[in-house]
DNA sequence: GATTGGCAACTACAAATGTAGTGTGTGAGC
DNA sequence: GCTCACACACTACATTTGTAGTTGCCAATC
């Protein structure tokens, strides 16, 4: 998989569940996003299309009556992709501010502090 | 400020700007920005317009002619905006695995790190 | 065999976004 | 006073996104 395309909003509700237990028909994520979604099955079903089209995601072509859909792109490589993006729009590409910024405003427990402090030595390390 | 509105891709670089250095009237910012942005005259102006619209602009209405431009909205507003839209799309929320993920792939020098680290110890303390 | 309940494909349509072009009025210079 | 260069306001138009509705086909059911 080459760069991940652009994945909307709407899109990334429908990936992370594809992420989470795949395969799926289209009428299995409408009925497990419904509660939080409330979208219609037809939503669904466009924004699986353009998934698709976007070479998101995979079905099986073989499958006649009732296709599922799996995920061909990995999530860790949109979410880099995303955070990329993310990263050079609103902190003009500098990590540094960006980890100040969500050091200050999360709420961690001591356990997670422990844990990035941890990580930010290994970074020391190389 | 209120909420701050939602701020595209391509707004975000005129903020930035205008965040830089205000007030500034179109031509200057356009001049400014031809360089990186290669965007018409026509074009800054269209996001200047939009942005007045959106309330994160001010003009200032006297000036009859050449009207300048200023932020009405605070840049660390719309960072927290952002950062949190960017944290429930891609992080589903938690602050901890974003933070995993850019202190794993940001290159900080060890000053950062141990600012970090800091900036972490005291989250400990509240 | 006619009916029904799904599913897929196609179509719809408004708002937001990216990226300008056109028309118009006016101050600055000649 | 006339002209020209700008600046502003309007208009334009393709794409993307959000959110469906409509149509047509097929498989299981009665």
């Amino acid at each position: 998989m080459p760069t991940p395309p652009t994945i909307s909003e709407s899109e990334w509700i429908i990936m992370d569940a594809l992420w989470e237990s795949s395969p799926q028909t289209a009428s299995e994520l409408a009925r497990h996003l419904r509660p939080t979604t409330q979208w219609a099955d037809n939503t669904v079903r466009t924004l699986l299309t353009r998934l698709v089209e976007k070479g998101a995601l995979a079905t099986d072509e073989n499958a006649s009556r009732t296709r599922t859909f799996t995920p061909a792109i990995k999530r860790e490589a949109c979410v880099r992709a995303e955070s990329q993006s993310f990263l050079d729009r609103v902190f003009g590409g500098a990590a540094k501010p960006l980890l100040v910024h969500f050091a200050q405003n999360a709420k961690l427990t001591p356990a997670e502090v422990r844990e990035l402090k941890k990580l930010l030595d290994q970074q020391l390390d190389r």
